[in-house]
DNA sequence: ATTTAATAGTTGTACATACAACTAATATGT
DNA sequence: ACATATTAGTTGTATGTACAACTATTAAAT
């Protein structure tokens, strides 16, 4: 393969990935707009645990999302400011913070549920089952491959 | 499919796409700095059209990264900073400003190649040619998808 | 028990993105 | 020709991310 050829493949996988990524996170706001809700894509994800595990640490979140510790702070503290959640300190290890759904928040919660139904099937139309499976198991492959310093 | 199930598969495609994005992404970074390089994937991905077509519109260059105009602006601000490309206005059409690459602009991009190829054979350990193209084309997929206004 | 490690979370800085509003220049309609 | 629309690019604002440095608290080592 030469060096152009590579950079193609590359870039491409690369592009791919980002725009693929740019374009659902696009979506999903535009479709909570449409419903007259407000609510990222990435603040939804990060609800999604809360709801899921009553008080969970924001350690276990972010393990939860795939995302970074510092990313979760700053997505608390916008969900904290629209009132869908409150930090609650530990009682026996006062540096963990649990995180719990406002009435408000669950509210939201149920609200979207139906808007991110919507979003996925726009996300899958025309592609089968069998390549979102395969999909998804490159995805996790690709992310293995880097998340450890395995070089 | 219950809601819940819903939910985890969504979830599961926006999370994995949006962690291989940022795992790509952020080991190209770790890549060019083991190398005493210094530039971020979307810097490196905005390059590449420069290199390719010389003097390029930003308008071409967002088609081609698959970005949105403003990223552009901001990206080749960054580049310009970096002395690695100058902003010229086009003499025809005084809205155009055609981007090139200076010398130490050329030096760069000679210089990543390499980490780039390291970086994709580190992406893709252990998949497939036949999984790549499926990845490639679901990817592509979901963005055509969701770019257009298609409900 | 006291020093040392590790852990949970926050903050500062720099970069990337979306959206909307904006400027300046060119193209179009009549 | 002149009013209107379109296009290229920039700027302001808000959000999300990485990295490094930081505080506070708990765990481990001896």
């Amino acid at each position: 393969m030469t060096e152009k050829e590579a950079l193609q493949i590359h870039i491409n996988i690369g592009m791919l990935v980002g725009s693929a990524h740019r374009a659902m996170t696009k979506r999903f706001v535009q479709n909570t707009h449409k419903m007259g809700l407000d609510i990222s894509l990435d603040q939804w994800m990060v609800l999604g645990p809360i709801w899921k595990f009553e008080g969970t640490s924001q350690r276990d979140i972010a393990e939860f999302c795939l995302k970074d510790k510092t990313s979760i702070t700053r997505i608390i503290n916008t969900l904290e400011k629209k009132n869908l959640v409150v930090r609650v300190p530990d009682q026996i290890d006062h540096r963990i913070k649990r995180v719990v759904l406002t009435h408000h928040g669950k509210q939201l919660f149920q609200d979207v549920l139906p808007v991110m139904e919507k979003t996925r099937e726009e996300v899958r139309k025309g592609i089968s089952d069998k390549e979102i499976e395969i999909l998804k198991k490159v995805l996790t492959r690709i992310t293995y491959n880097l998340e450890n310093d395995n070089s």
